[in-house]
RNA sequence: GGAAGGGUGGCCGAGUGGUUUAAGGCGCACGCUUGGAAAGCGUGUAUACGCUAACACGUAUCGAGAGUUCGAAUCUCUCCCCUUCCGCCA
């Protein structure tokens, strides 16, 4: 059975898990709720193979005397009716099942400790920050009228053949977002030893639940009409998924993968958010980083994630700031979570490009990734991580804002230009 | 789109109602043997849950679910998945 947290954790911490609930503003009687129907499972559980076990030794009983061609009548007879009394108790427990199951599914994982508690964003913490703010000696423009300008995007054609929330890139702006997604795949293939992969951008349901994508968030995807299949709203479901329902052996950890992929979101809920050029898209690109790791070492890990994320924006010379998500504003299933966010001074804002997380086993006990700390040791749930490295469109508008000239150029940072053919200017 | 075949342990693979508490093999671990190794021989080798201080014990799992039965890997039904061939196609 799926649990979202562990239930011997619930069970022996009630408290301790409540406390967290509150901190992340979740429903802390979840736990309550959880712990009597828990109860009531168990109890009828053990009564359940109780059962099961005499019916087991009868009918072996049966087995063995008709063997030796005795007659076994008798027991058959008062045999008679019993599975269907177990069957009943089965039915009963059935039921209870899927009430523990529909509670566990509403927890959230709890914050790590060293999470700030807040009740809102603004609460949020800003650990560092990289880079100045770029002064001006003209108004910077916003990226959607520099893109318009140059005639590298085009959002009216797009919204003919697909509608809003759509671009299309041309000639020089298409050739920065191949560029963009070279650029970040060699980046963390080649200095930070991650093993690429290429990945189906179609998958069944049975993935999104495996990382959390279903059943709460079934509004925010594109389905297909006529197959189950959804397009992914990021490369952390196939990714993720590729190690669904495995035991990784003794020293297999830890896993690092870097993966592009096109991207799909219907932002249901969003309108009037973002209207304007291409932060807020049905469909983006993005790099993904996602680590499988022990849980011992998952923190360590998330600063390095972060830190590999973070050496693509060093790299392409852009300002940013690193934000630690506080208790409320935590994404359902991660324990803690860096943000990076980008400055953008057509309006002196800063926007996230990359949001670095450690699930620790909320995902591995949905997905039931296990691995063995040692060779004969017993199989326990790997903590998955996962950030982006980076959303590409979002880092495309970011370097025009930034790079922009006062004759209307966009001048290409240099670790790009290779990626560019040795262009410097837009 | 049409047709066929198949899902059994880490892997291969037997198994059509009761010593199958899943044969046998491979792999792996330990032991015996050896100067050392190989071979050979022996022993062991799933997961989850419950109950336990622990050992032990119990229950479930042969793709999933339901049915028949005292008893199902095995019989019946429904579904899922995979493979192959034909057709079409980048």
């Amino acid at each position: 059975m799926i649990e979202m947290l562990d239930p011997k954790l619930i069970r022996n911490n009630p408290e301790a898990v409540k406390k967290g609930l509150k901190n992340r503003k979740a429903e802390a009687s979840l736990v309550d709720r959880f712990l009597a129907v828990d109860e009531e499972w168990r109890k009828l559980t053990t009564e359940i193979d109780e059962l099961k076990a005499k019916r087991n030794k009868v009918s072996d009983q049966i087995g063995e005397m008709k063997k030796k061609k005795e007659k076994a009548d008798d027991l058959i007879a008062e045999m008679k009716g019993f599975s269907s009394r177990i069957k009943e108790l089965d039915d009963e427990q059935r039921k209870i099942e899927e009430r523990l199951k529909a509670i566990s599914l509403e927890i959230p994982n709890l914050p790590h400790m060293s999470v700030p508690v807040g009740i809102n964003s603004r609460d949020n913490l800003e650990v560092r920050t990289w880079g100045k703010k770029r002064k001006f000696s003209f108004k910077p423009l916003p990226h959607d009228e520099i893109g318009k300008k140059l005639g590298i995007l085009n959002f009216e054609q797009a919204a003919k053949i697909s509608g809003s929330r759509f671009v299309v890139y041309k000639e020089m702006g298409a050739a920065l977002e191949r560029a963009l997604i070279n650029f970040m795949l060699d980046l963390q293939i080649k200095e930070n030893g991650y093993t690429e992969v290429l990945t189906p951008v179609m998958v069944r349901p049975s993935s999104m639940l495996g990382t959390g994508q279903l059943p709460k968030f079934e509004e925010e995807m594109f389905r297909c009409r006529d197959d189950e299949l959804y397009l992914i709203p990021t490369a952390e479901v196939p990714i993720t998924n590729l190690h669904r329902e495995e035991i990784l052996p003794a020293g297999s950890l830890p896993i690092k993968y870097v993966g592009y992929t096109p991207c799909f979101r219907r932002e249901a809920g969003s309108y009037g958010k973002d209207v304007k050029g291409i932060i807020r898209q049905h469909q983006f690109n993005k790099i993904e980083l996602v680590k499988f790791v022990e849980p011992e070492k998952s923190y360590k890990e998330l600063e390095g994630l972060t830190l590999d994320a973070e050496k693509v924006l060093q790299k392409l010379g852009l300002h940013y700031r690193v934000v630690e998500l506080c208790t409320a504003d935590l994404g359902f299933a991660a324990a803690k979570t860096y943000d990076l966010e980008i400055w953008f001074p057509s309006e002196n804002e800063y926007k996230e490009v990359s949001s670095c997380s450690n699930y620790e086993s909320f995902q591995a006990r949905r997905a039931n990734i296990r691995y063995r700390p040692s060779r004969d040791a017993k199989p326990e749930f790997v903590h998955t991580l996962n950030g982006s490295a980076l959303a590409v469109g979002r880092t495309f508008a970011a370097i025009f804002e930034n790079y922009q000239q006062k004759n209307g150029t966009i001048q290409i940072p240099e670790a790009l230009q290779t990626y560019m053919g040795g262009i410097s200017t837009i």
